[in-house]
RNA sequence: GGUCUGUUGGUGAAGUGGCUUAACACACCACCCUCUCAAGGUGGCAUACACGGGUCCGAAUCCCGUACAGAUCACCA
């Protein structure tokens, strides 16, 4: 076979390597500097999983002082959701996870574009008319029938199933047969001409797992697809990573299984190979079955569903990390002022075996987040949150700005804050009462069942109320004046004579509750009554006490 | 079926041959505190290292086998 003659009839116009490797020099790196590649592909929402291996990437690339570029792979175009990129931009700007480098809309930065692969064609099929020059590619007429009749045979055969070895038909096709063929205008993807050897094993080092002993890969794997010429994801992939000088390819642990192919495919174009970070998956339990987390089936396996929720990027980046190191968690709490990016990430600790995103987990790392917060920090998160999520509590807010910061304030500035708010979306369950907007929707206390004596409760307001007072002085007087109306102080006296009393003063305390909150959980009674104000609280009063009396 | 990877309490996990009578965190339960809730405090979850062999003075840790689970075997990435 003449190569040179094969070469020129399939891709007569390409460009040569040199030209294109002209325009790619190496980067200039210090030693440990590493470059790391955020490489979705724009099918559809960001998927947990792939986020968790863009934020290694981004760690990686941020604590070595080095590069976190963004590529599009967009070769798979009937599969392309159009909108499916700006999703991806907003993402990644949600959590302030910002590539050096990236190409999107009309805007471009860094010196290794085109970053859309679909705008790559012209350096691909420079590769590959370079591999078929060295004999190392070659065209495929099989049709799909026939690859299917082959896995049949091989499946009967109980024989390893692929494109390999004497089922290569298409290697053995002369010049005059490939022309014949391309003149007849039938269909043909390029495959890559394997030497490898099944039976032999090499030595696989992966930063996650250590050395892994692997078969060596004897696939003609498909290269370059019939339908458009654009290549497959292994090829690109390694042409990409060589031509941008990423050092650590992060990428889900179902990679696993084709790295054969691509230690085979980097030495074919003469090309040291990246290091590879295999990240687990993120699992699931579903019943009694554990599974990867699910496009179709989890809501929750998309990037969205957090920040529709209301869950603050840190707490997701938080919970994250955890999972990609657990001793994160520990570090944090030793070092809580500092920033992840300081945390000394190891790819040796990551797990080995499926993570589990656990949202228990998540909750709890996002209530403590919030407990920390500031009343005025939670106000713009909270902001910022509405403004998206739920316009109408957002007008409210902004109407009500000092008020809500007040609301917001309740037992935050103490030694142990209150835990309560795990997402912005919280915040509305938790106060909607406190605005008369919500309030007066329709009858308040509808919901309300428990029938409560009213006794006493408007000559509280009446008579011992008292606005200025501090908290420890309110909840005196109101010991005080609720004995006066067979409401104890001690839980004991109660307990040992129920009939004497209509109960303690937590019940006393319930009823005034019920009535400014319509229900008998809420924050620090003394703060809702003092920031509601003597007017609105009237207001409440007479309708409680028209419907209870 | 082939290949690869796993398997520590309810959950996530620490652990790389002696410091382990196996950490920590979450969840759950009980009690304490308390005007309710959320917290906070104390304690509990009673035989947690898949199973069977082996190496060794000594194994959760190394080796072999078995079972189970997961990933992958596309012109999808």
């Amino acid at each position: 076979m003449d190569y040179k003659k094969l070469a020129d009839l399939l891709f007569p116009n390409a460009l040569t390597r040199e030209e294109v490797e002209a325009r790619y020099p190496k980067r200039n790196l210090k030693e440990n500097e590493a470059v790391t590649r955020f490489a979705p592909s724009p099918t559809g929402f960001v998927h947990i999983g792939n986020f968790m291996s863009c934020l290694i990437d981004y760690v990686l690339a941020k604590t070595t002082n080095g590069i976190f570029y963004l590529r599009n792979e967009d070769t798979d175009k009937a599969r392309e959701i159009e909108t499916a990129m700006e999703k991806i931009m907003e993402v990644l700007k949600h959590y302030q996870i910002l590539p050096d480098e990236y190409q999107y809309k009309e805007e471009l930065h860094g010196n290794y574009g085109p970053y859309i692969q679909s705008e790559r064609e012209e350096i691909y099929h420079a590769f590959i008319k370079d591999l078929i020059l060295k004999g190392r590619a070659y065209p495929c007429f099989c049709t799909k029938e026939e690859l299917n009749e082959m896995r049949e045979v091989q499946e009967i055969n109980k024989e390893r199933i692929g494109y390999f070895g004497s089922y290569a038909k298409c290697r053995e096709l002369s010049y005059e047969e490939v022309e014949e063929k391309i003149k007849a205008g039938i269909p043909y993807v390029i495959r890559f001409k394997s030497m490898g050897n099944y039976n032999k094993r090499f030595i696989f080092h992966d930063l996650v797992r250590g050395d892994m002993e692997l078969p060596e890969n004897d696939q003609d794997a498909v290269i370059m697809k019939s339908d458009n010429p654009l290549p497959t994801y292994h090829f690109a992939h390694v042409v990409d990573d060589y031509l941008m000088g990423t050092t650590h390819v992060v990428r889900g642990e179902e990679w696993l299984s084709s790295v054969p192919l691509h230690i085979e495919l980097f030495a074919s174009i003469g090309a040291t190979p990246p290091k590879y970070i295999h990240n687990p998956l993120i699992i699931k339990k579903d019943g009694e079955n554990v599974r990867k987390i699910s496009k179709r089936k989890d809501p929750e396996a998309s990037m969205s569903y957090y920040e529709e929720l209301g869950y603050p990027a840190y707490s997701v980046i938080e919970a994250l990390m955890t999972l990609i190191n657990s001793n994160y968690e520990e570090w944090h709490t030793e070092n809580p002022e500092k920033s992840f990016l300081e945390f000394p990430f190891s790819p040796s600790k990551m797990a080995t075996s499926g993570a589990f995103f656990d949202l228990e987990k998540l909750n709890n790392i996002s209530k403590e987040y919030f407990a920390k917060l500031s009343a005025e920090e939670i106000y713009e998160g909270l902001f910022t949150y509405t403004e998206k999520y739920d316009p109408e509590f957002h007008e409210i807010i902004k109407k009500y700005k000092e008020y809500t910061i007040s609301l917001l304030n309740i037992e935050r500035n103490t030694e142990k804050p209150r835990k309560d708010i795990a997402v912005y979306s919280d915040i509305k369950k938790l106060f909607w009462y406190m605005y008369d907007e919500y309030f007066y929707q329709d009858n308040p206390y509808k919901d309300v069942e428990e029938k409560y004596p009213m006794d006493g409760i408007k000559e509280y307001f009446e008579e011992c109320y008292n606005l200025e007072d501090t908290e420890e002085d309110w909840f005196n007087h109101l010991k005080e004046f609720a004995s006066k109306y067979k409401y104890t102080a001690s839980r004991k006296e109660y307990k040992e004579n129920p009939e004497a009393y209509l109960g303690t003063i937590a019940k006393f305390c319930e009823i005034i509750r019920v009535m400014i909150t319509t229900s008998n959980m809420s924050p620090n009674l003394y703060d809702l009554l003092k920031l509601l104000g003597k007017e609105r609280i009237k207001k409440r009063l007479e309708i409680f006490i028209k419907i209870f009396q």
